[in-house]
RNA sequence: UCCCGAGUAGCUCAGCCGGUUAGAGCAUCUGACUGUUAAUCAGAGGGUCGUCAGUUCGAGUCUGACCUCGGGAGCCA
């Protein structure tokens, strides 16, 4: 009977478990832990250690193939790059029948052996493993979501907790994870500081949509005011409160006193909106530039666009590899592509113009004054321009109080870069540094100046002309991997009814 | 929120015009075979056909409501 050699499945502290607790949880590079020789397997298939080496690998096991040469073929990941290795366990070891041959998806392991030039084709090195041990069976193989086969990202949603151990998954954390580094590094690199700019904000009148209240009143006993209200100045922080939908406002105090900050943390949008693009919690980067006009503004986007795709093309081929072979063709093609040309830069009313002579016909009508539609963002970049455009100054009735009013008196020094593929990447604008301007502006959209002295403050002392822009992590993610849906660009995506793991 | 589509084995799906005991591949288990590469071959187990109601002699199949998921639109990053 099959259940007699599972008996060991739950043994105490093992001392590869109580060596993993000791392993420096920061290790200083992948190269990991010299005690017990300890790689990644990363390191052990780039070469980077010598033939013949012990090694000690761990992780987590993919497949396990049976010869009855007396050797069974173990692919264990661990997460340090895309690819798996193989590890060759002998039939001689000591629990080869009763525990490395029942070896499932999911099996978490210790390999000791040494790491030789493979005899196999497939892969460059392998482990000879002198033992191995099993920390974490999986508890019933048939069941247990993760299958050496292709999933539908649908159903890999509802196992948001297995799915990083999926060659997609995986991919997309790494993905993820250097583009986050790359962003720290363009703005560092160029002198920019980053600003945490408060999660927990009052502001509600951004104009970026629904926000999500904070409070800590007793919601089946609400305190009233003197007119029935609600009674916030008996909430925790004696006002309304909410989750920030944008650090912008904020971080412009601070980049007129640092010259050149960014924001990169979590936003809040409580829009009631189920696409492939919206997400209720996400990650949002806004650069802030003092000294700075519109065009200064859409060179930085030009060049921190630039920057991440590249960082991403030099240090995740293995992944993005994976991308163009099994989620989309072009993925590396077209991050390629997009490094190769400058961006095309365009006004608005130019880009009516080419709309309105477009040869097709569009679903939305085409005329100065209304909003770009995403079937028109997509013909400009796509098919006019075919290469990332930027589109300038829009008319001042469709965008943001805190846009800088142009000359002409009805537009304002907003911009969008459009991208093939993607449409609207990033948006971004110059800020209105005149105090009247501002007030009229405000006036005009009927925004209670109260609400704003400190903002209004900034263009009392000392201000000077600044523009910023803010994008979308998550979106960029998106484009980046090839992606079809924005919840498969964050680990454990929120939105309008999912709120599980 | 609106429009459209889909829910059948652990996963991916087939199932005709309503009619006998609902099938396949993968996965799992057993066996065979092999330095194997999502191995291969043979066999076995595995199902309240999303839920509830209705039509019918008879419903996985037709009708309605609801639930869940997906795609599109709007809003936007």
């Amino acid at each position: 009977m099959y259940p007699a050699p599972r008996e060991p499945r739950q043994p105490g502290p093992s001392r590869a478990f109580r060596a993993i607790m000791r392993d420096p949880p920061q290790a200083p590079q992948h190269a990991g832990s010299t005690r017990m020789n300890i790689v990644a397997i990363r390191d052990a298939l780039a070469g980077r250690i010598d033939a013949g080496a012990p090694v000690t690998v761990r992780g987590w096991v993919r497949t396990r193939r049976d010869s009855k040469a007396g050797l069974s073929f173990v692919n264990l990941h661990d997460g340090s790059c895309f690819e798996p290795i193989q590890v060759v366990a002998p039939a001689t070891l000591a629990n080869y029948e009763s525990e490395v041959r029942h070896l499932t998806a999911g099996c978490a392991i210790v390999a000791r052996g040494t790491l030789v030039p493979s005899q196999g084709k497939g892969q460059a090195f392998e482990v000879q493993a002198d033992a191995i041990e099993v920390l974490g069976w999986v508890d019933d193989p048939e069941t247990y979501p993760i299958q050496p086969k292709p999933h539908s990202m649908e159903f890999l949603r509802e196992v948001a907790h297995l799915r990083p151990r999926t060659n997609t998954f995986g991919a997309v954390t790494r993905v993820r994870h250097c583009m986050a580094q790359a962003v720290h590094r363009f703005f560092h690199e160029r002198g920019f500081y980053w600003v945490n700019t408060p999660i927990i904000t009052t502001s509600d009148a951004e104009g970026a949509g629904q926000m999500f209240r904070v409070s800590t009143l007793d919601l089946a006993n609400l305190p009233r005011d003197e007119r029935g209200g609600v009674d916030f100045r008996r909430d925790f922080f004696g006002r309304e409160t909410f989750l920030t939908v944008s650090g912008q406002l904020a971080v412009e105090g601070y980049c007129l006193a640092l010259g050149k900050v960014y924001t990169f943390g979590p936003t809040f949008r409580a829009e009631n909106s189920n696409t492939t693009r919206h997400l209720a919690e996400f990650w949002m980067i806004e650069p802030e530039i003092a000294f700075a006009d519109l065009d200064d503004d859409a060179d930085l986007a030009e060049d921190f666009l630039k920057y991440i795709f590249k960082a991403v093309l030099d240090e995740r081929g293995d992944d993005m590899a994976f991308f163009a072979d099994k989620l989309e063709k072009t993925a590396v093609s077209r991050l390629e592509a997009f490094l190769a040309a400058p961006f095309a830069r365009i006004d608005y009313s130019e880009a009516i113009d080419i709309l309105e002579k477009a040869p097709r016909k569009f679903e939305f009508p085409v005329g100065w004054g209304a909003d770009l539609q995403t079937e028109h963002e997509r013909y400009l970049s796509e098919e006019h321009v075919g290469r990332p455009v930027v589109v300038m100054n829009y008319p001042e009735h469709i965008k943001a109080f805190y846009m800088r009013l142009n000359d002409d008196g009805r537009t304002v020094a907003a911009m969008d870069v459009l991208a093939p593929g993607i449409g609207e990447i990033i948006g971004g604008s110059q800020r209105e540094e005149r105090l009247d301007v501002l007030d009229r502006r405000m006036a005009q959209f009927g925004l209670d100046p109260a609400h704003y002295q400190w903002y209004r403050d900034l263009r009392r002392y000392g201000t000077v002309p600044h523009a910023g822009f803010g994008l979308g992590f998550e979106r960029l993610v998106v484009y980046v991997c090839g992606l079809a849906n924005i919840r498969d660009a964050i680990p454990y995506p929120r939105a309008p009814g999912v709120a599980e793991f």
